[in-house]
DNA sequence: ATCAGGACTTGATCAATATCAAGGACGTGA
DNA sequence: TCACGTCCTTGATATTGATCAAGTCCTGAT
């Protein structure tokens, strides 16, 4: 690994907390790798030899059944993911694809395992990342199940608002039918949902969204901290 | 706690490979407490206060969100649950009620925390734990957003049998209305959806449930080891 | 044994979502 | 600027699942 990249690496929310120059020895057996836009990094079933943790760019992260294929979740700079497929040394659950060219930093799973082993503070910066990846399924778990597809698009509108700091202006960061896969719905039944969010005054052009009526949209989306906070 | 009971508590499998004394020092701050049946153990919102392990009986663990419930999963002896709150010391995302009069070993959230810290063969065991139980809900998910409500009855009911040695008879563990919200349907469309297997050779009288053609109900079903396999 | 209440089923209908088929908008590269 | 392809939208229709309303069955308590 260039010495550049490895400055950048140590800063990668993954190490927090984790003695430098244990970092540096896990990050000896690592490399980083370029990958253009939509190839698949990471096929589901297949056994997990590396841990990823995304550098530049954005992952989709999917799964398959039969002829279909819905998207898990969308990862940007600083996440990790599959790490517990790692960490017990089993096959992947989900697939992953660059929905954008993407820098990823990988790190062979035999060495994550060994450093889950051999230090404390990664094994626990390991672990908290895991807690948070749980948490984040059993909402999306909780929002599939108790929601509809409606109701989906209006809060994750509003957290994707609040996320950028509640100015009612923001961009969908990728295309329509990936935010209608990731919500759990035809990409035809998007288009109509967006249509029916034009009483609740929320404006959709192409990518640019623009809510102007936070209180109207809030009243039909409402969110709860147990499915919709980040911070919770 | 009671000397009998002490004994019982170092066989949970959540104390697999744990040192012994270790294990009796996490014990000397837990308790064992019964319940009723029905009654709400953990309530979805509170803090976590602590991590729970179930020693008998059954307990449903589920969501509310407006007027609506959805279970996210039962679970019976050797099961513990939230550990990812009680790790990340947050609230609780899930309420938990018993189905059955349970017994339940209730660890206190600050010493769980302290082990993990401490004694790193502790901190591994609750990794793993933690890992198995994000694969689950990854599974659901997938369940859920692939498959149609015929399809998850379908495969449930083959799964369960193989937990039972794929004999063809099984019986059917709890009511069927938390059959249903633990599928993800209506109560009638569970009743509905058992009907429809009829000429899959699948027989239903109560919970007492026979497959009597394996080959057709796989071939409806179509389990897959990324969705359905527990090893995997 | 009987009765009451809960659990389950069945039918009718409605609402939500998926699918199929075109058509339109928009950005990109020649 | 034009042409092409991709993405998105819109309309029509089919399918799936939810809801409402009885009715039946089963069970557990008296």
């Amino acid at each position: 690994m260039r010495d550049e990249d490895l400055q950048e690496m140590r800063q990668l929310p993954l190490f927090e907390g984790v003695g430098a120059a244990y970092v540096d020895s896990l990050l000896r057996s690592a490399f980083v790798q370029r990958f253009p836009a939509h190839v698949e990094l990471v096929h589901e079933g297949d056994p997990a030899d590396f841990l990823y943790v995304i550098v530049q760019g954005q992952v989709e992260i999917y799964a398959s059944y039969r002829d279909r294929e819905t998207t898990i979740s969308v990862l940007g700079p600083g996440n990790s993911f599959i790490i517990a497929a790692v960490l017990l040394d089993r096959v992947y659950l989900k697939s992953a694809r660059g929905l954008t060219p993407t820098r990823i930093l990988m790190l062979p799973a035999e060495a994550v395992r060994e450093g889950f082993a051999e230090d404390a503070h990664f094994a626990r910066a390991l672990a908290v990342d895991m807690a948070l990846a749980y948490r984040g399924v059993v909402k999306e778990l909780k929002n599939q199940k108790l929601r509809s597809s409606l109701e989906r698009l209006a809060n994750w509108l509003i957290a994707e608002d609040e996320k950028g700091g509640s100015t009612g202006k923001l961009d969908i960061p990728y295309d329509k039918k990936v935010l209608a896969s990731r919500l759990g719905m035809a990409p035809e039944v998007l288009s109509r949902s967006i249509a029916a969010l034009i009483p609740y005054k929320v404006d959709i052009r192409g990518r640019h969204v623009q809510l102007n009526d936070r209180e109207a949209l809030l009243s039909l989306a409402r969110p709860v901290p147990t499915i919709d906070d980040p911070a919770c």
